[in-house]
DNA sequence: ACGCGCAAGTGGTATGACCTCTTGGTCGGC
DNA sequence: GCCGACCAAGAGGTCATACCACTTGCGCGT
């Protein structure tokens, strides 16, 4: 029975750059940095924590590429303020390292969305409402340009993980709509106008629902609605894979689906 | 009708350092980096993409604080293999930052969670199911100490989504027990004997709908226990708030819930 | 009073040097 | 002949310094 200790991947509570990384932490919990707020100069920096001034880019660089902060040429280092949002290029990443499938694309999509589309439907302020309708009515005008159209189409579905005024809910769905879009763009020019205009119409569906204030309906519109694009998808003519990796051929023949990740072990360090 | 423009967040496609992402991520996507394989040297990658050693490392930082390659001392900049993980410390700073609460983090788990459990009663193979057997039994082995319990507890979880053999479900459900677990350390003590045997007895429930390939058993029994977890939570002793952000005190009457986020917008740079 | 321009300040990159750690080969002893 | 200790090459980590590019706001000139 294995008690496996939990630690961070970026585990770095020692050495100059970890120290920088902990320090701007520890300013964040002490409430002595707030979002919008902008960090000392990196050289005022490096002499504040005792590090040199490369070792404070390297840390705040991490920082950056987590979304903690983010530099700004020329004027100064930031919190970002607004919603919370993750960097989204790191699940793209992974799906071109492990081929993620369309199909667990859409599982995932499935899962977190029609989540976010209950608690839309129960927390959706006014404001938020408007938006989705505004998106809906980009959907219906844009059935002609594939490409507009998938940016509206996941501009709604942002918006409706927007409005289930759950932050972290909010982010995670950045996230996979980014990964998502990532990997659709290219091929998005192959729907056809009539499964766009479906699509379109079950928005419209979730929409009505959130509006309506039924979770329930709107949980149920948002599970079909991926469930038929999805399906969809899947019938469209042979996909790119030219942005998924491909398996070195190998003597013996390939397995026909996805075979299972072994856990190659690697030296800890 | 704004059509927002659909960009990554760490948008680095000029720049010597965004050149090393790209250059990396086409590495990537040509298949000559895989999991497990090992980058170039910093030095040999230098002169390769033609820019200087500090902007190779702070583009293998970036790249790094992603979870994309791991840098290891003496030895060289790797590929990690296994599943891939995202950076898990990223929600957990934005929890420091925007004052996640429990309830919302919670919402969040239930709502992958519940998914994760059902897809694992499909599809949990029988080595998945002995590892969540085991991490049940050292449930019931560890009720006297919340420490090493609350490890276990996590770790069920890590395994539940694991078994949902889905990978991006997986990842997440990473990032968001890895937050939990940050936020839930310290206060873990509180919890009484009694929660935590509850607390087993409904990780085994879960583990025997797993088992018995009942799905909606399965979500139902996961529903419940993070539905209870977080009512025991919210009646235990005052949580240390100490770890979390406390708003400035301003004049007027604070609200007694959370405001909404106002979007302070932000130079674009 | 208004606007233009310059200068101070800030992040971005480059160079070169040195340190620590890992790793694998080699040499010695058993 | 085998095994262990040592060492050297190579890798990432840090430092110091200089210079470049960009932003911003103050101040000068009109």
């Amino acid at each position: 029975m294995t008690t496996t200790a939990i630690r961070s991947n970026s585990d770095q509570a020692e050495g100059g750059t970890g120290q920088v990384v902990a320090h701007v932490r520890n300013l964040i919990e002490r409430g002595a940095l707030k979002p919008g707020d902008r960090l000392p100069a990196e050289r005022d920096l490096a002499t504040q924590i005792g590090v040199s001034r490369p070792t404070i880019r390297a840390g705040l660089r991490t920082l950056a590429a987590m979304g903690v902060v983010r530099s700004r040429h020329g004027s100064g280092t930031y919190i970002p303020d607004g919603p919370p949002a993750l960097n989204t290029d790191a699940l793209s990443f992974l799906a071109a390292l492990h081929g993620f499938t369309r199909e667990e694309m859409y599982e995932a999509r499935r899962i977190l969305e029609v989540g976010a589309a209950g608690l839309a439907a129960e927390r959706a302020t006014s404001e938020q409402v408007a938006t989705l309708a505004e998106e809906v009515a980009s959907l219906f005008a844009s059935m002609q340009d594939p490409q507009v159209f998938l940016v509206h189409d996941i501009n709604f579905h942002r918006a409706v993980a927007s409005a289930s005024g759950n932050p972290i809910v909010a982010s995670l769905v950045e996230m996979v709509s980014a990964m998502y879009y990532e990997s659709r763009r290219e091929t998005a020019v192959r729907a056809s106008e009539r499964d766009l205009r479906d699509a379109a119409e079950m928005h419209r569906r979730i929409y009505q629902a959130i509006r309506a204030r039924d979770a329930e309906t709107a949980r149920r519109a948002m599970h079909d609605h991926l469930m038929q694009a999805s399906r969809h998808q899947a019938q469209e003519p042979q996909p790119g894979h030219d942005s998924f990796p491909r398996r070195a051929p190998s003597s013996s023949s390939v397995p026909p689906k996805r075979r299972a990740r072994p856990h190659r072990r690697q030296p800890s360090n």
